[in-house]
DNA sequence: CGAGATTCATGTGAAGTATACCTTTAGGCTTAA
DNA sequence: AAGCCTAAAGGTATACTTCACATGAATCTCGTA
């Protein structure tokens, strides 16, 4: 590849793998969503009194990921925007997901952001959280409204804050003289709203739906079926929408991860100048997808997280080359100290880079268990979460990011 | 030898602080009549 | 006098610190067999 304009040359006019790459795209909203329709003709009948300008039950709706919940919400929730928008209904749709840092991860963010997505500006912070609700009250009550409000991963923002938030959202429809709101929640967490305050359990879940996992030959007949629209019949080789529908079954049925498989192994397999996609190159793009997404969250994280966690990487190093593998808090800490003087970082106090691992551990970079080892004390016993043949690249990758 | 007390290193909760950013308000300046 | 700009005042969310207490099993202590 010394000359990159022949490559080019080369790239553009070569027959592309796919026929059409949209297809296998996780933002993709099939206009048939197999082994759900039972659920999709479900939530239609719940929401479909939104069409009559009435607020329909508020929905919660539970399943694994990749179970086709946010696919068949967006499935009805975009239709009946389309027939809304015939009908010249104020009908408006906000979908949010609650797990986004800094977007919507806190009740004021996330008032916020629903917010800025009907039109409204509002700060980034400065105002207290019960003036930021007013403005959104003000802002819908402008004209009568029925807001369909899509709250995906709502477990993940009930974890972080508590379930006030929850109250205060319910709340919202007797305060409300113009407009309505409808609720949908959707959940991974199947024992989530247990823990829930009872009152708005009953008000919030007024409806409930489970979305089971699909099975292996459901997995196969999905891929098969998005397969056929996005490659030649012919460049699919044997065993690959099995082995797909395999990796993904044994993760409790995630069809989101087979099709990703599947996209990968495609792109992996053009980028090497294939005329088939083997089985060999979903092995390949299992690796590369952990691997993106290990250094995606990485990336994102900020800097005294990585510094964190470098000196983790560093100290596992460390006690590898020494044979004894078991490493806690305050070895971190120390080795974490050392980098900050080296990046002329203000340290972080004990208390704080605890919780920071705490939260490495709730991103699954690392694993962080809470041992008593009797005499000496009590601590947090790491290992890494990551897979060896990642490690070095997220090391270099924080090295370089530190300026170390 | 075994029950109960002790101990360690840090987990964990609550309350306080620093920072960044917001709105409101009042004073000072400019402008137009 | 009205209008506009600026700076100060007063207020909030969030990330972090400080303080104080909680944990829980290995180890120690000491009475008992």
């Amino acid at each position: 590849m010394v000359d990159v304009k022949s490559f080019l040359r080369d790239y553009a006019t070569k027959q592309s793998l796919f026929k059409n790459k949209k297809f296998l795209q996780s933002n993709y909203i099939p206009k048939k969503v197999p082994y759900r329709e039972e659920q999709i003709n479900q939530i239609a009948g719940i929401l479909a009194p939104s069409l009559r300008m009435e607020r329909p039950s508020n929905l919660f709706i539970y399943g694994k990921t990749g179970t086709g919940k946010t696919l068949a919400v967006n499935h009805v929730v975009e239709q009946i925007a389309e027939v809304a928008q015939e009908k010249k209904l104020n009908l408006k749709v906000v979908n949010l997901n609650c797990k986004l840092k800094r977007i919507a991860d806190t009740e004021y963010r996330l008032v916020a952001q629903i917010s800025r997505e009907l039109g409204q500006d509002i700060p980034p912070t400065g105002l207290p959280t019960d003036e930021v609700y007013k403005i959104f009250v003000r802002h819908l009550e402008k004209e009568p409204t029925l807001l369909l409000l899509v709250l995906d991963e709502i477990d993940e923002i009930v974890k972080n804050t508590g379930d006030k938030i929850l109250y205060n959202l319910t709340r919202l429809n007797t305060e409300l003289q113009n407009s309505e709101i409808c609720l949908i929640g959707i959940s991974n967490d199947l024992m989530f709203i247990d823990n829930v305050d009872p009152r708005v359990k009953s008000s919030l879940s007024e409806e409930e739906l489970v979305f089971p996992p699909y099975n292996a030959i459901q997995l196969q007949k999905i891929l098969r079926e998005r397969a056929m629209l996005t490659f030649d019949k012919s460049i699919i080789g044997e065993g690959v929408i099995e082995k797909c529908a395999a990796y993904a079954a044994k993760e409790h049925g995630d069809a989101r991860r087979a099709l990703e498989l599947m996209r990968v192994a495609a792109e992996l397999a053009e980028r090497n100048n294939a005329e088939k996609i083997t089985v060999d190159y979903i092995d390949t793009a299992e690796e590369k997808i952990e691997r993106d997404r290990v250094v995606d969250i990485i990336a994102t994280q900020p800097k005294q997280f990585k510094i964190t966690l470098y000196s983790i990487l560093h100290v596992s190093d460390e006690y590898k080359k020494k044979n004894s593998s078991d490493f806690y808090t305050g070895d971190i800490y120390e080795n974490y100290k050392e980098y900050c003087l080296k990046t002329g970082t203000k340290p972080l106090t004990q208390r704080r880079v605890g919780d920071i691992i705490a939260e490495l551990d709730m991103l699954g970079i690392i694993n962080a268990r809470v041992i008593s080892k009797g005499r000496y004390g009590r601590t947090r016993h790491i290992t890494l979460g990551i897979p060896e043949n990642i490690i070095t690249k997220v090391t270099t990758m924080l090295r370089e990011g530190l300026g170390l």
